[in-house]
DNA sequence: GTGAAAGCGCTAACAC
DNA sequence: GTGTTAGCGCTTTCAC
């Protein structure tokens, strides 16, 4: 086995001390590690041998001060741990890397706060550009952070507020919708929701495609059938609770969040419901890597990959163009997987 | 609603203007920002108005480049989207977060080469640190990389070399010994497992604990039993059928890794095999959100709070002081999390 | 107490 | 073709 001294061979010279020891100066370096012309062909040769000797590596902060860039991009998310995030993440770390940016990741916790502080410090480490699902409710205190100077896109969950930015979300609406007219088609009158938070355009926006679902059926909308969670599981199971103690009758439910999805369930196992005999769920965001849960849960599942993409795409656009890009928000539709959870009645 | 031009307060004003502003020089705004002694607390409070009147924020790339140090620390891991890897992430996200530090997140997607990739573009840029769950086969390749100026720390697999270095993992041997002892004690005889590959710590010393779980009850150790896969979800599928081929008498399976365990369920409900009645199946960082995997999976799970708190530890003290820091490996105890997955026989 | 000067490592405009 | 110079924004001696 071979041995090593820990560290390898890192010189970690600069461009003076190899233009020193050939006796040339760091411009001409500079010229020939930057692949610039006006360099005779001779020169260019000894100096990349010189590099490759000491293994020269440019130090990219020195180049970050001067060109007042640093190719790093922050990401911004409420909960890493969490399926839709990390899938996200991990495309949106896999398709920037290609064009040259590295992510700083920043858990917020789900905690407003964190953001804020997030995007002071990030700010000041000259990041060019941030991605963002925020959670926070004063947009105010975030944008307050964004110049001209930095890109943004937001995803998942925008600011309530009224000024032009960069997002790529699923549309809330059409999804709810959909999630809901499948449960209508089987059959269903009696639909509860667990929605969430209204003042976040995810539990706001689902909760309206799924009235307008009801509506377009001619089921009316009863308040006793609509209970606000927080997209936390704790929450999916007390709205479930309180949801079947108000209406016996109710044949069916819509959940918002994985979480919430995962609560209702074991509240109506608990109270003695079987899925989707006694009860049918459909759930949102729902991930399963094992396919192994049983009831395999009807979901509605986000378009991860291009959510990821399109971010990738315009927060590009958006550092490269940061005066005339025009902001827009971008919808993709998302899908309603079926499995069995619902049934017909 | 608030109407906002996009874009906010922010002058980016630098130390020579604010200085000039004043009438004073840089090197004095400097001492108020940094909080040094020596400045007339008249002169302070006109510097710190027109600091904050400014929204002075200092720029860090200007400060690494001077300091040498960056407060960045990378995390390089093999798949940001595994659970046991996304509640490690946030943790050290949040641990070195106190600490001042900003994370790079750097998903290799497995792939060895990237390491590579990454270490180099990540040494350009100055970072502090790297934490690193390698998945090299070549330690050299990521090495050479590693000076006196970098603090690393590996998890969950290590590199196979002969030098010391920090690292953090779980005591392997003795996991699997734990799983295997379980199903023994349970009264299984014919146990198989689906290891992993034999060139990665992680594959190589689960295997080890299997062995000496059996020599220790005296049950022979037979090569028909044991199959390598590769972590992944196929692999446990293809090695199940293999040993339930091979074995019609096995009554319980040990799989390492959590897409195999998953892949090995798979294989053995489609041979007809209920779970725990004809086959009894132990896991590895089978992570369930949901609670509603059925049967429940008995497992060893990793105690990655802890590994995440050790790793931030020594990471910071390694990078505090480089030269004199000893190296360690530090081995932390698993847990076997018993589910419905295994019987008495 | 404050300023002047130097320098972190790199690049680019301008000279020669 | 190559060198000189200046400067990105900051900190830190060293003078005064």
């Amino acid at each position: 086995m071979t041995y090593y001294a820990f560290g390898g061979f890192r010189l970690s010279s600069t461009l003076k001390e190899i233009a020193k020891e050939l006796g040339l100066t760091a411009s001409t370096v500079s010229r020939v590690v930057n692949s610039k012309e006006y360099v005779k062909p001779e020169t260019r040769k000894l100096v990349l041998k010189a590099l490759e000797k000491y293994n020269y590596m440019p130090n990219q902060t020195a180049r970050n001060l001067r060109s007042k860039k640093t190719n790093m991009i922050a990401v911004i998310v409420p909960d890493i741990s969490e399926g839709f995030i990390s899938n996200i993440v991990k495309v949106l770390e896999h398709v920037l890397g290609e064009s040259g940016y590295s992510i700083i990741l920043c858990d917020t916790n789900e905690e407003p706060e964190k953001e804020e502080q997030y995007l002071n410090i990030l700010l000041q480490k000259q990041i060019d550009g941030v991605i963002i699902a925020t959670v926070s409710k004063k947009p105010d205190a975030i944008f307050k952070y964004f110049d001209k100077n930095l890109g943004v896109v937001f995803f998942d969950n925008l600011p309530n507020i009224n000024v032009s930015f960069d997002a790529v979300i699923t549309d809330n609406v059409k999804s709810s919708n959909m999630a809901v007219n499948y449960l209508c088609d089987l059959g269903h009158k009696k639909i509860g929701i667990i929605a969430a938070k209204q003042d976040e355009t995810t539990g706001f926006e689902r909760l309206i495609g799924y009235k307008k679902a009801l509506t377009d059926h001619e089921i009316e909308i009863s308040d006793n059938l609509i209970a606000i969670g927080d997209f936390k599981e704790q929450s999916g199971y007390d709205c479930m609770k309180t949801l079947m103690n108000r209406n016996p009758d109710m044949t069916a439910v819509y959940a918002v969040s994985s979480k919430m999805t995962f609560g209702a369930i074991k509240a109506a196992q608990e109270n003695g419901k079987k899925i989707p005999d006694d009860i049918s769920i459909v759930g949102f965001d729902v991930h399963d890597p094992s396919g192994l849960i049983c009831p395999c849960i009807t979901t509605i599942i986000q378009d991860e990959v291009n959510i990821a993409k399109l971010v990738s795409e315009n927060i590009i656009k958006g550092i490269a163009d940061k005066e005339n890009s025009v902001k827009k928000k971008i919808l993709l539709e998302a899908n309603l997987v079926i499995g069995n959870s619902c049934r017909a009645i």
